[in-house]
DNA sequence: AACGCAGGCAACCGCGTCGAA
DNA sequence: TTTCGACGCGGTTGCCTGCGT
């Protein structure tokens, strides 16, 4: 069928608006409000479409709009809010007061994405960037030979302080290609517990996953972590309002595409400055091993790669209708490294 | 002074979602 | 249940400005 452009009627002014026009749509909006938009501008003697109208309001004419240099503060809250909501720009925005989505896409696109890739992050994932061909060069042949693996080695040879990423990386590698991989969903309803080395590293990957080492990680023995910011609680803890609750039972919503809605925190019903932190079980598994098609999942394939089992005690502790259940190949002793 | 280039940002475009008919 | 209009969102474009040569 598709849709006529709203712009393209005769008679519709397109382009940079003139000071004349803001005027016309403070006077009007001031005096009416905006009401719809579609029929704004005719009531407002302009030669636009509510669109445009809109646009011109929401992301300049507004009188709550704030002007000028994002602080460290807002910067920081930007790349914490991108980790884990990626590039939900009105999400972002509805956290920082006074700023518009437009406005954070844009200080994003030009500055913070720069920066981060100047410090080797990459600006989609927030993990460090490391040529993941290049890794998979280094270690296939010991992959082809797993006696030979010494990634303690092959890791001190490079910068120690992205030690833990490398690791991440390499787990993930050597998990989608090891024969021995295996991502269970446990149909076990054998109540969960997480093991004191496997707490440890999902508390690393929320570290991570905020960039910041000021957020206390609690878990519990349903393997929802309650996650209590410490640091800036203004800007974490409201975060819950955008995110897709979790109910009592850990259950989460699926989309359309059989792919999880992640992540999946809700606000704490005792504590309003702590969340819950599910982690999701992806009942198309298969997903979680393929290469993933946002940072989001992509996120949440970390979260769960992340989460590995180095012992059969662990694995078996670690059966779920909601958690995964797979193990680290064990050429691979997780614990050296963290 | 003139030119080219890159960065920054306002505005546009197209698609998805939602609600009403 | 389907269709369609309105709105909102994210990606992209293009203009303006500042800086370097």
């Amino acid at each position: 069928m598709g849709r006529a452009p709203c712009c393209d009627k005769n008679g519709l002014k397109k382009g940079p608006w003139t000071p004349e026009e803001d005027q016309k749509l403070i006077n009007y909006i001031q005096k009416n409000g905006h009401g719809s938009w579609r029929t704004l501008p005719k009531n407002a003697g302009l030669s636009r479409c509510g669109k445009s109208c809109r646009l011109r309001w929401t992301n300049y004419l507004r009188p709550d709009i704030k002007r000028g240099r994002f602080s460290f503060e807002e910067e920081e809250t930007i790349i914490q809010l991108h980790s884990i909501l990626g590039n939900k720009w009105s999400a972002i925005a509805a956290q920082l007061p006074g700023r518009t989505d437009n406005e954070i896409k844009n200080y994003w696109n030009t500055h913070i994405r720069k920066r981060l890739l100047r410090m080797g992050i990459d600006p989609v994932t927030h993990f460090p960037r490391l040529d993941l061909l290049d890794l998979s060069s280094l270690l296939n042949p010991m992959l082809c030979n797993p006696g030979q693996l010494d990634l303690s080695r092959l890791l001190t040879s490079i910068d120690p302080l992205v030690n833990s990423e490398l690791l991440r990386l390499a787990s993930n590698l050597l998990q989608s290609q090891s024969q021995n991989t295996n991502l269970v969903p446990a149909q076990e309803q054998q109540a969960p517990n997480l093991s004191t080395s496997q707490q440890d590293l999902a508390s690393s990957y929320i570290q991570n996953l905020v960039q910041s080492n000021s957020q206390n990680v609690d878990f519990d023995s349903s393997a929802q972590f309650k996650w209590q910011s410490t640091n800036r609680a203004n800007n974490v803890c409201n975060l819950g309002d955008n995110f897709i609750p979790v109910d009592n039972n850990g259950s989460y919503n699926v989309d359309n595409m059989g792919q999880y809605m992640v992540p999946n925190f809700v606000r704490d019903q005792n504590d309003q400055t702590a969340f819950n932190f599910q982690i999701p079980y992806d009942v198309n598994h298969d997903s979680v091993l393929s290469t993933p098609s946002s940072s989001q999942t992509l996120n949440n394939s970390n979260c769960s790669t992340y989460l590995n089992s180095s012992t059969d005690h662990d694995q078996e502790s670690y059966s779920s209708a909601n958690l995964f259940n797979f193990e680290i190949p064990d050429l691979l002793d997780v614990s050296d490294f963290m």
